[in-house]
DNA sequence: TTTCATTGATTGGCTGTCCAATATAAAAAG
DNA sequence: CTTTTTATATTGGACAGCCAATCAATGAAA
């Protein structure tokens, strides 16, 4: 897509990834995961087929370098979020925003991840992706709740508020832009906030 | 699969179909979207690559009413429930066990279901499908709660736990059976009650 | 010169689709 | 109760087309 009008010869490498893992992206958003061919990748990147098996082994290897990088993505965003978060409370918001941002919540985005999330039980590789993501998340929720309650309730919690995350991002990827990530956080913090008033009660 | 030790030659078109419905579904489940090919497809129904363009027009039209059946058999685990139901909360109860139910929940089921909602943007058969079953499971949500509350908080809450419930597809998707019927049911009635609760606060 | 970057044609394999040939059960005719 | 006819059921191979992967050749920078 980009077109760089100077042709630095050298270091390609971390750009041409980038670029192709974009294409990826973007191929599979309009395509769908089967059609994704390699032949569409490269033109979206706009190189030739053959490029793609100088910076990847194959495509395999694309697909799950392009998997990593989004996951990559989606865990920055909390991160970042979590460093200026003083309270349990505001570690359990960061997390949510974090996950829910509007970069993470692009079409193209939660459209490849979920397509990756369709694999996951015919490819060991794509699983273990996708569970250190959702493992990370379940820890941060459950270590920032379990200052408010005892572990047992607090790991509930974490379990419930992260699959209600997991449906916010589906339900992204399915309305495709009509469903705002402002609303998808509010849903998350509304849910949380009626669910953590029980949890205090007794 | 199933051998039919008689040989009924008449009438094999609902018997057929269905038989290669399952295995599309099986073959998902196995080879995942991209790989689930007419060849594996027809072997694990036990009959010749032929047979598909027989009882289908094209392997899309084999997908696409693949993807009917399992809208269709989840429909009708919520239905059931439902006339069953007097009040308003059982009506919600219903939506959630409907939905949840064991049979609803199979691996299988779920990877096949997840799969063809990757594959929602780039197909418009495939997104109509999907858009039914979402919008149907709202209206039954949005029409016992209204009974409970002002419309638009009821609408609000229908929104929330059709998502939860997306996120539990997708959990149980994921997981690929350690994570129970059971279990999902819990979560989704638990986070129902406590935004109840809520609710009905002020 | 040497090394990295890039191309596009080629290859072997697998795909969905189509189709002629065959088998079988039901219906019709003798 | 046969025999013939008809319609359905099923097979497996042929076909063109597309795929990922490979590679020899070329271009450009160091």
């Amino acid at each position: 897509m980009a077109e760089e009008t100077l042709l630095p010869k050298l270091g390609m490498e971390p750009i041409r990834r980038r670029q192709l893992i974009e294409a990826t992206i973007a191929a599979i958003h309009e395509n769908g995961f089967a059609d994704a061919t390699l032949q569409r990748i490269s033109a979206l990147a706009g190189v030739s087929t053959g490029i793609v098996h100088h910076y990847f082994q194959s495509k395999a290897d694309l697909l799950e370098a392009t998997m990593r990088q989004l996951a990559t993505d989606v865990r920055a965003g909390a991160v970042k979020r979590l460093r200026h978060a003083k309270t349990p409370r505001d570690r359990v918001a960061a997390v949510i925003d974090g996950n829910l941002a509007t970069g993470v919540l692009s079409p193209q985005g939660v459209t490849a991840w979920l397509a990756f999330c369709s694999q996951v039980h015919c490819n060991p590789n794509f699983r273990r992706v996708q569970r250190i993501l959702i493992d990370r998340m379940h820890t941060n929720l459950a270590h920032a709740l379990v200052e408010l309650m005892p572990r047992k309730e607090a790991d509930a919690i974490a379990e419930g508020l992260s699959i209600l995350i997991d449906g916010l991002w589906l339900r992204a990827a399915l309305s495709d832009g009509h469903f705002t990530p402002d609303a998808a956080r509010h849903i998350a913090h509304d849910w949380f906030a009626a669910r953590l008033a029980q949890a205090q009660l007794h």
